[in-house]
DNA sequence: GGAATATAGCATCTGACGGGTACCATTTCA
DNA sequence: TGAAATGGTACCCGTCAGATGCTATATTCC
């Protein structure tokens, strides 16, 4: 419970590597392979993030995605919105489009904390760049390279 | 995505209506009525904050439940772990038992950030009290985040 | 003692959705 | 012109959240 999804597991990993790899153009092929991804279900969500505004996209031979926003200013808020839609605690929250009243608005007695807790829980996750995650100290003292060719014991 | 289930909501709820009554002990009817909680269902999870040591139960006539530690000691964490299982944002993070190794493991290049964020979700969990959402008033809120917190260890 | 009330512990059902696949159209490069 | 890549859409399938039902057991009240 309260887990995040593969599909944004996968969004992640994908989305560091555009982040890791800089300016260049790489393709959804390339990255499933490299970090051993199904491809189909990663080109679907490269999709999402693409009509979401998080990565640019080149079609065609030779075509692939950037990052359409620098690192540090991409939120794992915006890209767990992108492949998953609006996160919600509670579906009682406030959401904006797509939240409709809770049906037991008017009696619900934990409704105005759990908002609170809602709202901090946002912030949490939209404290977190992608730069802080595809650049992680952790990841580098690892024998890893740029380009990702890794194989990497624990 | 990333929401609490029914649940866990009606948890909650059955929970600070213990906390809010004091000692007396509840039946599961009665909460199910004032909340308008479906009642087997409410019975369901009773059952399971019992047999996890957040209420205590009284069978028979007049029974019911209260809870079984102060409002305040008894946190939100362990509510949502007594009725979904252990919290995992990551299927491949350490959670004692039941944790599997990620087919993963040796190249994925997200899996130490993700795990620094999990451990911060846990405390995230762990900070907030029973009375703290029974008790509106007396929620405070924190300052969260990835950046300039101590490292947590694996 | 017996009926009523309430929890204990199962076992089961069903719809929704996560995870994954398939297909075709479109664009670009060589 | 064909290969390589994305764009878009529709679909399948297994799991699980959400909910229900039944029986056993314990306690209270008459």
């Amino acid at each position: 419970m309260l887990s995040l999804t593969k599909k944004s597991e996968y969004a992640l990993i994908a989305i560091c590597h555009l982040a890791r790899v800089g300016e260049r153009v790489v393709s959804a092929r390339e990255i499933a392979e490299l970090h051993q991804v199904p491809l189909p279900l990663l080109m679907n969500i490269l999709k999402q993030l693409n009509q979401a505004g998080c990565v640019n996209s080149v079609r065609g031979a030779r075509g692939g995605y950037s990052l359409a926003v620098p690192a540090d200013s991409l939120t794992l808020s915006a890209v767990l919105r992108a492949v998953e839609g609006p996160v919600r605690l509670v579906n009682c929250a406030p959401v904006g489009t797509g939240s409709r009243a809770c049906e037991r608005a008017g009696i619900c007695s934990i409704r105005s904390p759990i908002h609170k807790l809602h709202h901090q829980f946002l912030r949490f996750l939209d404290e977190v760049t992608v730069s802080d995650v595809a650049f992680d100290e952790a990841y580098y003292e690892r024998p890893v390279g740029m380009n990702g060719e890794a194989a990497v014991s624990e």
